[in-house]
Formats: structure tokens, sequence, C-alpha cells
DNA sequence: GTATGCTTTCGGC
DNA sequence: TTACGGCCGAAAGCATAC
């Protein structure tokens, strides 16, 4: 039996929760913003609405430089507000849940599922499942979404890319090569700038191109390993599962600096509110970790990092206080210019059985 | 040569 | 002309072991 594999994507969502708490807004272009704190405008754009982005505004690009596109037109700007974003999600998320076999969800705003139980295999069957799920987040949450539907992850994230803003694709296994092949190899996951420009060098442009590729070439270029995944995922195929998603690898907190520095001292005082706010995070979540990350962004925004692995796992983020310390002097003495941001993470996590510190979490808060 | 595991960088949203 | 966040997972890079 073919799989059935869908791909959700909630349509520019924390500027789309921002339009249903706001409805007023919706005809005018929309702005989601993280404001750094530097000066009046200094931050980027998180998401744009499609009033917005006609206009050319990114994700990512700096408020300033957004402002002057729109300028002259009655825009909104919104200051970013993560947990209002996380909480919708949950419940979109929760939401779809019941109607499918297994929801990976693969980020605040996305996540796989898989049909082939429920519909037997049968598109016709899952398509109408796939209306159902995007009717009842509009009918729960007011929110617009993009699904598609395909033999793979590979496929059905195409699908929901294509069908986007507001649409379903649906992509039988046999309709998979019609579909892919004249897209460009970019569009694939893991085919980045640096992959993308290699292919182009060999004269690979389409994923049709990819497919019918002679394997020895691409393995002098890229190894076995991804030639190997090259290949399947350019005809569509992947065996990748949908999972209940698994439990987080790493947790981070980064900010933006006061004023450009390279001293350790200052960084850890600058840094404290966001320590506190990981620690609260290691706490509630029960969690310790092995290695400890700090993270620098220097003024031309390339970031260097320096990490250091403990034997033992960790479960009190100030015991390494001293480490972290020690971590951003190693970076300042490498580095050939001042940091503009800072932040630290946490990885190798390791859940704890003791329920305990939860509870006792939850009361003193 | 290949697998494994760790550190650092990349890139999507 | 420049401008410029805060997360996350995955890829890349490197060393070691067999």
């Amino acid at each position: 039996m073919p799989r059935v594999i869908g791909h959700l994507d909630l349509d520019y969502f924390y500027a789309q929760v921002e339009e249903v708490e706001n409805p007023a807004i919706k005809t005018r272009p929309v702005l989601v913003c993280v404001f750094s704190g530097r000066t009046e405008d200094s931050g980027v754009v998180s998401t744009a609405n499609y009033r917005a982005r006609e206009a050319g505004v990114k994700s990512g690009m700096p408020i300033t430089l957004a402002k002057r596109k729109l300028q002259g037109m009655d825009l909104v700007i919104v200051r970013m507000e993560r947990s209002k974003y996380e909480s919708v999600s949950e419940r979109v998320m929760e939401l779809v849940r019941t109607k499918v076999d297994v929801l990976e969800k693969t980020g605040i705003d996305e996540a796989f599922f898989d049909l082939t139980r429920s519909s037997n295999g049968d598109y016709k069957s899952a398509s109408e499942t796939a209306g159902l799920i995007r009717v009842s987040i509009l009918e729960e949450e007011h929110l617009t979404c993009s699904v598609g539907l395909g033999r793979s992850k590979v496929v059905a994230k195409l699908g929901s890319d294509t069908a986007k803003p507001a649409g379903l694709m649906v992509v039988p296994p046999e309709s998979t090569e019609s579909f892919m092949g004249g897209m460009a190899v970019t569009k694939l996951y893991g085919v980045g700038p640096k992959t993308g420009k290699t292919l182009e060098e060999l004269g690979i442009r389409s994923i049709a191109d990819l497919a019918h590729a002679d394997p020895a070439t691409l393995e002098r270029a890229f190894g076995r390993k991804t030639t190997a995944y090259l290949h399947a995922a350019a005809n569509g195929i992947d065996d990748d599962q949908v999972k209940e998603s698994q439990t987080p690898t790493q947790f981070s907190r980064i900010i933006t600096l006061k004023n450009d520095t390279t001293d350790a001292e200052e960084v850890m005082a600058q840094l404290s509110d966001a320590e506190d706010d990981l620690r609260d995070k290691l706490i509630s979540t029960n969690t310790s970790f092995r290695t400890l990350t700090a993270i620098a962004v220097l003024t031309d925004l390339s970031t260097k990092t320096r990490s250091k692995a403990f034997e033992v796992p960790v479960n009190n983020l100030s015991s390494v206080k001293g480490s972290a310390l020690e971590l951003f002097g190693q970076l300042s003495d490498t580095a050939d210019r001042e940091f503009r941001r800072v932040g630290i993470r946490v990885s190798d996590l390791e859940g704890n059985q003791d329920q305990s510190s939860i509870s006792e979490f939850l009361r003193q808060s």
C-alpha cells in the first residue's frame, strides 16, 4: 500500500495570529517584529503578512528597511510575543492530532502527519480528511493553512509549499514525477546554496535533472551518503517515517548587547536575565544537560561558539557559571571583532524521571 | 575505509 | 548606502577507533 503523508503549514503564522486577535488590521500590511532595544527601530521583521510581502518585505529583514519599503502605506507593527503563538500552535496541533494516525510537529507552525491507515492508502479519502483538517482549523481558530499530500515527506512538504497560501495540493504517487520534475533542485529539503551551486556547476538545475543524473558524478561531488539521499529525494522517495514528536535536543537564549564588547564579565552580567530564563526552562521541563555552549554574534553578524562537555549531567545552570565565563573568555581571545549579540545554549539534554522538582517549581511560582 | 561521536557552523522560520 | 532576532534542528568538520 502506498503511504499517504501530509504536511501542514500555518500561513504567515505570527502575523495571522495577530490578525485574528485584531481583525481590523487584516487589510493593512502587518509586521511582527523583534526589537533588540539598541535604538528605537533596531531589530528585524519576524513575519510579515501578504500585504507587506507584496511590497518586498521578507522575514529577517531589518525593521528600518521594511518601513522604507512600506512607506506611505498604512502599516501595522506588532511586537513579537512568542508564548502567545505557542499556545495557539498547541491548540491547532491537538485539533489535528485527533484526525490523523500520527502527528509529528516540526516547528511552531508546521507538522507532518500520516493518513496511510485511516485512508487505507486511498488518496481520495485522504484528501477529504485533509479538507476536514483545514476547515476545522478555520472554524476553531480562524486560521488559514496550507496542506500537501504525497507518498513521502519530501513530496508532502513540496505540496504544502506549492499550495500556500490557503491551499491544498494532493499529489498521488503516480503524479509525483510530473509534480516535482520541473521544480528547481534548490526547492528540495537539504539542498541549500552550497549544494545548489555545486549542482548548477554540474548542469543540474531541475529536480528531473537530478533524478536522472549519473550517480558516479554525484558521488565524486558529494560522497556516498548525500548522493543516496539526493537521488532518492529527487524521485520523491524517502523512507523517513512520521513519528510522534521527540523531546527537544537543545535550549538556548540569546540577547543583543547594549553596546558591542568582548569583555567576558560584562557579557555575563548582561546575560543574567537570559540565564535565569534558561534555568527556569530547565527546571520546568525537569531537564539536565551535558554540554554548555557560549554563543557570540560579532559585529559583522558572523557567529562564533565555544562549548564544554561535562562528565556528569548538570541539573543546575548556576553551578556552571564559571565555565560560561571561561568559554566567553576563549571567544574574546580568538575573535577579531567585538560581540554584538551573545547567548548560552545547553544541549545533550536528559530528562529526569523524578517529577518532584516540577511540582516544587510550580508551587514556588 | 567506515562508523562513531564530538564541536562548530549553517540555515529555516 | 546601510540597516540586522531569537530560537531550533541539521549539516559540516574534525578526531578517534576499529
